[in-house]
DNA sequence: CGGACATTTGACAAGCTTCAAGAGAAGTGG
DNA sequence: CCACTTCTCTTGAAGCTTGTCAAATGTCCG
């Protein structure tokens, strides 16, 4: 049993959502446009929105279930464990991520989907997935997009854990939750909310939590970060990013469904 | 520069594949059936085919290519490299994958694909993807399939990596290259063509050549398995999958594009 | 204030990497 | 056809990174 989180500055989930034609995560720009119609589909479509409290498993491990998400608000993360209870964390999940398409489609939940904090989601039957190619061929073409960019994700991280040493490990990690936060504008200051225990930290760099925490404090000795009361504070981003071997060429729009 | 391998009991690729109607790899029943008009569509989409020898890059790293292909005979890897040259190995691929899909979408070749083995490709142009989606959506909710299909191989990849020790590594690693080559009808007598060097096992495992080689022949001298002459004999897959903490559930029939 | 976690540190052990060097295999060219 | 070159595989030894064990401190919350 993991405890639950809480999220101290974390903008507080929207009781309610808006309507999808008023999404309020289209307008921070980070999201290709859609058109009237598409919004008007996804909401006839969308079953309704569902809170979740952190700590709460969206999808159980080994199991299928009857319904397909879009993280509002909120983060969450993607895991596999081994049957000793080894746990590895294959990414995090931040608003406007698909959450279930993989176990849709394989018809399998390999992987366990957990709520990190307490979270927004936005729901979909599972059964109707298949509407979304038919209704629209470029609805169809958002989600492999989608599903190809949270590959991407995967595919750094398994360089990451494979090829990184624990340091580069650990600055990577930091640097990629904090650009991805600042691209949906949840940055403020140089610094994002960090609702990430030091265990979660090491089970998705495949390190130790004690090594995790001699690192963490390394980094932070050397100024180039400030954890400090549920925030991550980026001191010395570049000197990070030099750490950690880190090159992204800036992402073009996601699509949102 | 890497060398070329010769792939001494591999079924040689067919000189010539056969129009897409009658394609070689939907014999093997790996695969969901295509209705005649997808495969004549397909057909006339496909570009042509291309062989390439061992050793070649199909996609360069960091480079955005023109084409997209299906692998329909010969092995390949997706890799990534850090700038000091340390390699990680995605995930190999079989005949039946689609290569480039990734790229399309996200705009950006962020891995490179090479070719392990003398290979004959299916070649499609990239700029035409689109067009899988608007011709038939079932088309479009085929590639999505494959993309996850990908991914949930890269996600065991890094449960791997990140949570296994060097021997499950290396018994997880033989277990999932056997199986899914049978899958596809590569095995002859518990055995499968093995055209990789240690060094490829090495990266895809996030070991050292050295270390991977000490662990497989202790894997070796347990008598689980046997590498000879270029093949993989599976002496004790039991063992091996007990060892590899190994579950998986059978897979179900694939798309073929 | 007490209990349950999360973080931090030190000491020690172990797994894995690096270095080094020889043996085997496979391709190349005279 | 054999010598030469270049990989690949194999093994031993030493060292370093990382994991494990243990315990103290800090923090949150009822």
């Amino acid at each position: 049993m993991r405890a639950t989180v809480t999220t101290p500055d974390f903008a507080a989930p929207t009781a309610c959502p808006p309507t999808c034609t008023a999404c309020g995560l289209r307008t921070t720009g980070a999201f290709s446009p859609a058109t009237q119609e598409q919004l008007l589909f996804l909401e006839s479509f969308r079953v309704g929105t569902r809170p979740m409290a952190a700590g709460q498993q969206i999808i159980p491990e080994n199991r299928l279930g009857t319904q397909l998400f879009t993280l509002y608000d909120g983060w969450a993360m993607r895991y596999k464990t081994l049957s000793d209870g080894r746990r590895q964390i294959l990414n995090f999940l931040l608003p406007g991520d698909f959450i279930g398409l993989q176990q849709e489609l394989t018809d399998n939940a390999t992987h366990g989907v957990e709520a990190l904090t307490d979270v927004l989601l936005c729901v979909f039957p599972r059964d109707r997935l298949w509407e979304f190619y038919q209704q629209d061929p470029r609805l169809g073409y958002a989600l492999t997009w989608l599903s190809a960019s949270q590959e991407r994700i995967v595919d750094e991280n398994l360089l990451t854990n494979g090829r990184r040493n624990a340091t580069e490990r650990v600055a990577m990690l930091l640097v990629q939750l904090y650009r991805r936060a600042e691209r949906l504008g949840l940055a403020a200051d140089g610094s994002i909310a960090f609702p990430f225990t030091q265990q979660h930290l090491a089970d998705a760099l495949g390190l130790s939590l004690v090594h995790t925490n001699k690192t963490l404090r390394r980094l932070a000795q050397l100024g180039l970060h400030v954890i400090r009361s549920g925030r991550l504070h980026m001191v010395d981003p570049r000197g990070l990013e030099t750490m950690a071997d880190y090159y992204d060429r800036p992402l073009g729009n996601v699509p949102l469904i």
